[in-house]
RNA sequence: GGAAGUUUAGCUCAGCUGGGAGAGCAACGCCCUUACAAGGCGUGGGUCGUGGGUUCGAGCCCCUCAACUUCCACCA
């Protein structure tokens, strides 16, 4: 027989348990009959370790694996990872500029091997910590981003939508990364709040004193001004529209415009216009036709057209231009304001907006079928629901979706230009006259990959028998914070290419902010590694941590003492366990059901109640909820009381009550086991397999628990805990030692009641160290002693010695009153007809029976009292 | 500028469709009771951000204001 050791050591229970469900393959797919339950990950980037966030993500996922697994689903929880196009090309990037190497005499070939060798560096890190953290994936499913059955639904999708006119090419203002040389979309820039430097300067009209002053905070894009752009009604500059005015950077003639998109009451009233430089002066260019010249180079290094500048870095270039203005007398002033100003994601320089080829998907069409598939009886489920506005109104203001990036690491285009003309091949398959190609060099972004992870990862477009089987998705789990990334991008490409939502329902959660509440990030460097955790208090702790105490769609702040709380539950139900298998060890009990006692209807009740509630509550992934009744069943009813009470029992000479007692230990704690081995996989397994003697037998593969039929509700065995728990408190409030032995007389107006006593009189005396319990006699009313009222049931405990009268009689003058008051709340509201005719009958029966029992009690007290006047 | 969230015990947070406020940690008192002292038993502590409203009844629903947080969009 396998003993549990006496301490919990999460080491020693989590070692080597993941390797054995591996053996067992029981994370694999298809083993059920049941209906499908499909997640797939969110997949993680491979440029670096998972963060606590992916811990929370994935531990939601896999609880509800596991739960829907035990309940008979054939689950498919999908593993992979994302390639992460810009944030891995930059570190591989840096890796090799560590070792002096440049990529471009590398050469695109050769760079993208390093890129692979990094990924499988990464995914080796990643894996490791799947394991670490339990996580039940069907590895036998893999997939990347960037593999080739990825790169066919992405090049399927390409071309389908350009065929559809949804994809288009077009010299557009893209936000420019000086320094990966790349385009990024809009989610790509972080704008963080700056102090800027924002510049006036004349813009003279020729041969006279007058001139419009202008400000820009980006001096540098001067050299391609085409314009002055002022307001038609304003009276200042009305006298020069149309006339000619000075660049003072580069002294052209650049004419003065009206149009209502510049306000009177904003800075000066006039602007420059530089309409390849910035998004705003694009959209003027456009209307007036104006040219796009650009007078940086893609390295952000000004071009020919800064003259002198020429070949100094914008900000460089920006200093010299400014002090030679200050010389000549055109700049009129800085000011120092407080400005968004937009940064790299991946490499942390200042975005250059930037007129570029790119290649662009047209959002409005796909964005509409998103808002009216959600408006039908077949809508995706938010949870929390209030996240569906989030999407919605993404939806309803999104812009073009620049998809090319100017990389190597990615899905390449499937675009060919042919080398003697300018016609070009969008197609899925290479041209067979490809020494007449050339193909586009750029990239697709990231996002257009896992935009297809649902489908993509089952076999699609291929109509595989995963595809069929899994498809759509049971739910997507992921963080608030990329809802727009992702959570959007698969909807409508699900939508338009699989005509069906890629997911029913939508799981989102918070982020784990730091113990201060803030946001744990790198510049912080308040970064958690959950491996640390996971070895200082195990996977199962840290994962209880993660969705115990938290609301869905809310934050959760790190907190170790949490943590070492969760550890403390765990070595809590470690003990129990430890001690039911002791004393039952590996006997088997059956439950026999006709023959149980009160004690343990009563606690089977609760156990049922528990069954229902967490059933119910991990359906509506309410995770926060599942913990806390989990808990509170365990520690409170089925530890602090019910083992408690079964010792007596288990000394009983009644071998019947003995078998009660072993037979309901036994079959709750198996149950208890199931219900938190979602939550706590290790430990779980762990204390299972002593409890069974088998270590072949994994918990997963066994079923939910179900509620215990039971005869009788038990609910009468409260009355034992309310006279144990008054009389524990009055020796307490006393100071009177627990162990004390005391002489307790019971009496009840109620024949069940007294029933119920007589037959429960040994947890009484045991609990209450009352050797002898007087019950339903008749107490005389010259004696003195403590008198506690409770519902339905008085004590009496003869204890002349311990009690001042005096404290006694005003205590339970204190005790009438509050009685008085809650008798005349109660009648108040009896005496309601509102009440009475508008509040559900269980409520006003709920009421009338407190009423009853306070009336009972006040009698009780005042009867009490009067013995105590009489011998005071 | 637009949107969302938060405000409950000393701290960190729960509180599901409105029916007399809960947990963990901290504090205090007692207890080495043979599963657990990383424990047990017990106690104290909240006018649920402000001001109104709806209702027989509001922490929960509606409105006002305040503070904090986040996201989106940003004007030269």
């Amino acid at each position: 027989m396998k003993e549990l050791e006496t301490k919990y050591d999460h080491l020693k229970v989590e070692e080597g348990k993941y390797d054995f469900w591996l053996k067992k393959r029981v994370f694999e797919s298809g083993q059920s009959k049941g209906p499908a339950y499909t997640i797939v990950i969110p997949p993680p980037n491979v440029t670096g370790k998972l963060h606590l966030g992916h811990a929370v993500d994935t531990t939601l996922q896999d609880i509800l694996i596991r739960y829907k697994k035990m309940q008979g689903f054939d689950t498919l929880w999908v593993p992979g990872m994302d390639h992460a196009g810009i944030a891995t090309q930059a570190k591989v990037e840096a890796r090799l500029m560590a070792q002096g190497i440049n990529k471009y005499d590398l050469g695109r070939e050769n760079f993208l091997k390093q890129s692979w060798a990094w990924k499988e560096e990464y995914a080796d890190f990643i894996h490791e910590q799947w394991k670490k953290l339990g996580l039940s994936l069907d590895y036998t499913k893999e997939r990347f981003t960037l593999d080739e059955g990825l790169n066919k639904a992405v090049t399927h999708v390409f071309v389908s939508l350009y065929n559809k006119g949804l994809i288009y090419q077009g010299e557009r203002i893209i936000n420019w990364d000086i320094k990966l040389k790349t385009a990024l979309s809009n989610i790509e820039v972080i704008y963080k709040p700056s102090k800027s430097k924002m510049y006036y300067f004349k813009y003279a009209i020729p041969n006279s004193q007058e001139y419009i002053p202008v400000a820009t905070t980006r001096p540098e894009t001067m050299f391609a001004d085409e314009c002055v752009v002022i307001n038609a009604r304003d009276p200042r500059y009305l006298k020069y529209l149309n006339k000619m005015v000075i660049n003072p950077s580069n002294n052209e003639l650049v004419p003065v415009i009206a149009d209502n998109y510049v306000e009177i009451d904003f800075g000066t009233g006039a602007m420059k216009c530089t309409p390849a430089h910035d998004p705003n002066d694009y959209l003027l260019g456009k209307k007036y036709n104006l040219r796009f010249r650009k007078c940086l180079n893609k390295d952000g290094t000004v071009n020919e057209l800064g003259h002198k500048y020429a070949g100094l870095d914008r900000f460089v270039a920006r200093e010299e231009m400014v002090k030679d203005m200050l010389e000549n007398g055109s700049l009129i002033k800085i000011e120092t304001i407080e400005n968004q100003v937009g940064y790299s994601e991946r490499s942390d320089t200042i975005v250059e907006p930037y007129l570029s080829k790119q290649w662009f998907v047209k959002m409005k069409p796909l964005a509409e079928q998103v808002i009216k598939y959600q408006k039908s009886n077949d809508k995706i489920n938010f949870y929390p629901a209030r996240f569906e506005k989030t999407l919605i109104q993404w939806m309803e203001n999104i812009e073009d979706w620049c998809i090319s990036r100017q990389l190597w690491w990615g899905h390449q285009i499937p675009v060919w230009y042919r080398k003697d003309s300018n016609k070009i091949l969008v197609s899925e398959k290479a041209p067979t006259d490809i020494e007449n190609y050339k193909q586009d060099e750029d990239v697709l972004d990231t996002w257009f990959s896992s935009a297809l992870w649902p489908f993509s990862t089952l076999g699609w477009p291929e109509n595989s028998h995963n595809y069929q089987k899994y498809y759509p998705n049971s739910v997507l789990v992921t963080a608030y914070d990329i809802i727009f990334f992702w959570v959007s991008r698969m909807i409508f490409e699900g939508i338009e290419f699989t005509h069906q939502k890629p997911f029913n329902d939508v799981l989102i959660h918070g982020l784990i902010r730091d113990e201060q509440g803030r946001k744990m990030t790198k510049s912080l460097g308040n970064g958690i590694d959950p491996m640390d955790i996971i070895a200082k208090y195990g996977a199962d702790s840290l994962r209880y941590f993660l969705i115990s105490g938290v609301a869905p769609g809310l934050d959760t702040r790190f907190s170790i003492e949490k943590i070492e709380a969760s550890w403390n539950f765990i070595n809590k139900i470690w003990n129990a366990s430890r001690y039911i298998l002791m004393n039952i060890g590996l006997e088997d009990y059956q439950l026999e059901i006709d023959k149980l006692e009160l004690v343990d209807n009563w606690i089977i009740n609760k156990y049922n109640e528990l069954v229902n509630k967490v059933t119910l509550n991990l359906d509506k992934y309410e995770f926060g909820l599942v913990c806390s009744d989990v808990y509170s069943f365990i520690y409170d009813y089925f530890c602090s009381w019910y083992i408690e009470l079964a010792k007596v029992n288990l000394n009983s000479d009644n071998l019947q009550i003995r078998n009660n007692s072993k037979a309901v230990l036994k079959t709750l704690l198996i149950g208890i086991l199931k219900i938190l081995h979602p939550i706590m996989p290790f430990v779980t397994e762990e204390i299972y397999q002593s409890l069974i003697n088998s270590n072949e037998v994994a918990l997963v593969t066994t079923n939910w628990p179900k509620e215990i039929k039971i005869k009788e509700n038990g609910n009468d065995f409260n009355y034992i805990i309310d006279i144990i728990t008054s009389i524990r408190s009055f020796k307490s409030e006393n100071n009177i030692i627990p162990s004390k032995t005391i002489s307790l007389y019971i009496k009840s107006e109620n024949k069940e009641i007294l029933k119920v006593l007589e037959e429960n009189r040994k947890f009484i005396g045991k609990f209450t160290y009352a050797p002898e319990i007087v019950i339903d006699k008749d107490i005389n009313n010259s004696e003195i002693g403590k008198t506690i009222v409770l519902n339905n049931i008085t004590l009496f405990i003869p204890m002349t010695s311990y009690l001042n009268i005096k404290e006694e009689i005003i205590n339970i003058n204190k005790n009438i009153d509050k009685i008085n008051f809650e008798i005349k709340r109660g009648e108040g509201i009896l005496n309601n007809k509102s009440f009475i005719e508008k509040a559900p009958p269980e409520k006003i029966r709920e009421e009338k029976e407190k009423l009853s029992n306070n009336k009972q009690k006040l009698k009780e007290l005042n009867e009490t009292l009067a013995i105590l006047n009489n011998n005071s």
